[in-house]
DNA sequence: TACAAATAGTTTGTATGCTAAATAATTTGT
DNA sequence: ACAAATTATTTAGCATACAAACTATTTGTA
């Protein structure tokens, strides 16, 4: 089998240049892609503790761990004990992280028009639909 | 846009879904995906040159170096000086990065079958299709 | 020919990401 | 009351990836 009939080369190969034209776009937020991930799952989903995002994101406990020591000391989030159950972290977001939800969403927009342009609409829905379907493979 | 609608969202999560089936599958041999696709370059294209390998892959230079590293410690390759051109790296392939071919390229025959049997053949190639789009748009 | 420019590759510093293991704090279940 | 489970962090080691700075070498040109 030639390498770019490999499933695992085209999907790193696209993701990566999709992956570095997102960091350029958001370069002027200071924000890196996956800290975008973050910030998304607490504007959307109202999620507030490091393993439920860490969940949605499909990354490690200890890997988001880190991610959030930089965003905590970018002054994007903070990090608070849980009321309820004190073994879970609150993370809230500060002025800054609330602020940078407009114009990153904006940025965001564009990014997908500009990286879907090459597709019809339908063809875009398809790529999302099997993207996803190999996201969930059991 | 919801998170689940973004491509970069959703390629990074099917990319990394896919790349660590890889590689488990992989680890019998104690090689890493990115050290297939060196070796494939080398058995496939007779590529023998730092910059030529990174260019395919779609890595940086920089990055390649350490891959190459790590590669020539576990004795797959070996870095030789080119007598032509003495600014150019030679890569050669040792006794042991000569003989995984065949047994690596069973294993990616079938992580590949595997990975695509949600599709139809068509589906499939439709995929590969766009992903190939993706990485060479401009 | 001398020297600037280009080229190939490496090194350094920063960020991301994994696994595994150890730790701490807290809550749950018996 | 106390063992077990849960959440999160920390540490250590490894691999990947970038940009920028650097070395060595060759090429192009004045």
């Amino acid at each position: 089998m030639n390498l770019d009939q490999c499933i695992n080369f085209l999907l790193t190969g696209a993701q990566h240049r999709v992956f570095q034209d997102l960091k350029k776009d958001l370069e002027p937020f200071d924000l890196t892609p996956i800290q975008y991930g973050v910030l998304k799952c607490i504007w959307q989903f109202d999620f507030h503790n490091p393993k439920e995002i860490a969940e949605y994101l499909g990354i490690e406990n200890s890997t988001i761990s880190g991610i959030l020591d930089r965003m905590e000391k970018k002054d994007l989030i903070e990090r608070k004990i849980d009321r309820d159950d004190r073994r879970f972290v609150y993370i809230d977001l500060t002025k800054t992280g609330k602020e940078l939800e407009e114009p990153v969403s904006k940025v965001i927009e564009t990014f997908n028009e500009e990286t879907l342009s090459i597709f019809t609409k339908e063809e875009a829905s398809q790529l999302r639909d099997m993207l996803q379907k190999i996201m969930r493979q059991s």
